[in-house]
DNA sequence: ATTAGGG
DNA sequence: CCCTAAT
């Protein structure tokens, strides 16, 4: 098992002092040895250096293992000076996957003059052997240790190689619980507790929630990523977007799970895969064969930077929706109106393999949510604070203006209260259209959506989002 | 087979 | 995203 910690911290000078004393709470959460931090630059000041004895405790990345939902912060550019975006991402994965470190870093630290009272701190800690001694002392796990294998990205200054593997030992403190919980709320990431065994007498096949046979989507991602267990070269660094001149505490944790239902569902999933195969019959065989073939193409994948990554590392069997696709939703909505996601699927997703109907669906309902559409103001001010990818406020709008056309709950079942307005005229939900309005409404819609097009290209820089191929 | 709705 | 009930 192998899991990675990269771990950059840019602190400037405009930063509430506040946020200061946060940052350096949580740079304590990573000890290191003194021979590779050593400072070999003036500007590295006190702030940069780790205090070796500080622990981490190996619970509270278990916990945010868990927990943590969110896969890709990426950096969002900001406004020099201005941007007040943290970012906490922590992932432990099985196979070290990108980590790159010190891009942002590296610029700003050549160029000191800029930010000569920073303090920066950059680094990348992989581990190849991680104890898990879960089955004591989960209670008192305090002294838990890993040990971690630096490739060598601690040192900002690039004329240093510390490409000297050498060892980490790093415990955690139970203590930082509570300030990793800060930055949690910083960075907007939901976080549920975990109401995983704490009862040591349970046997294990009570604790297993259930046994469910593997979806579809199960299986396709299961077979389809088998194949490659390959683990990239330890050098290999991926291009992270290098907004070197934002403040940003980015913290990256990959993350397996481990929790017991998720072993369990592992192995149902290998035992069961070959069954149902066979039982699904030969139909279902066809549209799966169709799919892994689709895959590899990567036509379809939004996000050319973690495409890589992205089938294999995604917990959930989640695929990020990239801006062109939230636009061709909406487009298709606007379309076919809300409901018939099986149309849209057809006409505008028919070439994303990975997008259901339920997954539009889906989406829609965040989008509505997310562009706060019958909500309160101040909520609607508040996600978009909490957002970790805002969406651009024209898509908000499009959105909202969207859904005062057709609401989102169809409305079929409120026939009560149609009935009860039966005298007046009820605005349609989506009555039958002759055929010459409806195309007439599609052309206009699709002007409309070229127009909103061409404005949308110009924000994709914008809020982190990738710009992914328009299918 | 599709959709709505809840988790 | 995933699952289930309802249509």
């Amino acid at each position: 098992m192998r899991s990675c910690i990269y771990f950059g911290v840019q602190v400037d000078e405009s930063y509430v002092p506040a946020l200061q004393d946060e940052v350096m709470e949580v740079e304590h959460l990573l000890a290191e040895p003194r021979n590779n931090l050593a400072p070999q630059d003036g500007s590295l000041d006190s702030h940069t250096t780790l205090n070796r004895k500080d622990d981490l405790e190996l619970e509270v990345l278990d916990g945010l293992l868990d927990d943590v939902e969110i896969d890709d912060l990426e950096g969002a550019d900001g406004f020099p000076g201005a941007c007040e975006e943290y970012f906490l991402d922590f992932e432990f994965a099985d196979k070290f996957e990108e980590v790159l470190g010190s891009g942002p870093f590296e610029g700003s630290e050549s160029h000191s003059s800029g930010l000569s009272r920073s303090s920066i701190v950059g680094g990348v800690l992989e581990s190849t052997e991680v104890p898990i001694a879960q089955s004591e002392s989960k209670n008192d796990s305090l002294d838990e240790t890993l040990t971690y294998e630096s490739h060598g990205a601690f040192s900002n200054n690039p004329s240093q190689p510390s490409q000297g593997n050498c060892r980490y030992n790093i415990s955690l403190d139970i203590q930082h619980l509570q300030e990793l919980d800060n930055y949690r709320h910083l960075a907007g990431l939901t976080y549920k507790k975990e109401k995983g065994p704490t009862e040591k007498g349970q046997p294990a096949a009570l604790r297993e929630k259930r046994f469910r046979k593997p979806t579809q989507r199960y299986i396709e991602e299961f077979s389809n990523a088998r194949p490659k267990e390959k683990v990239p070269p330890a050098g290999t660094k991926t291009k992270h977007s290098s907004d070197s001149s934002c403040n940003v505490l980015h913290i990256r944790i990959k993350s397996l799970k481990r929790s017991p239902s998720e072993k369990s569902s592992n192995e149902n999933s290998e035992v069961m895969l070959p069954e149902l195969q066979v039982r699904k019959g030969h139909q279902k065989k066809e549209k799966l064969q169709f799919e892994y073939e689709s895959f590899p193409s990567e036509s379809e994948d939004g996000c050319s930077t973690t495409k890589r990554s992205r089938r294999k590392d995604r917990r959930k069997h989640q695929k990020m929706w990239t801006l062109p696709e939230v636009l061709k939703l909406v487009e298709g909505i606007s379309e076919y109106g809300v409901g018939r996601w099986t149309d849209i699927k057809k006409f505008l997703f028919s070439s994303s393999s990975y997008r259901t109907p339920i997954d539009l669906r889906d989406k829609w309902r965040n989008l509505l949510r997310a562009s706060s559409v019958q909500k309160n103001k101040k909520e609607a001010e508040q996600n978009d604070e909490l957002a970790l990818r805002p969406l651009p406020f024209n898509v908000v709008h499009r959105v909202r203006e969207l859904a005062k056309i057709h609401p989102y709950p169809r409305q079929r079942g409120s026939k009560k209260l149609r009935v009860s307005q039966a005298g007046t005229s009820v605005v349609a939900d989506s009555p039958p259209v002759s055929l010459s309005k409806r195309n007439c409404a599609r052309t206009w819609s699709s002007f409309q959506t070229n127009v909103f097009r061409v404005v949308s290209d110009s924000m994709f820089q914008m809020n982190g989002w990738v710009k992914g191929v328009d299918n």
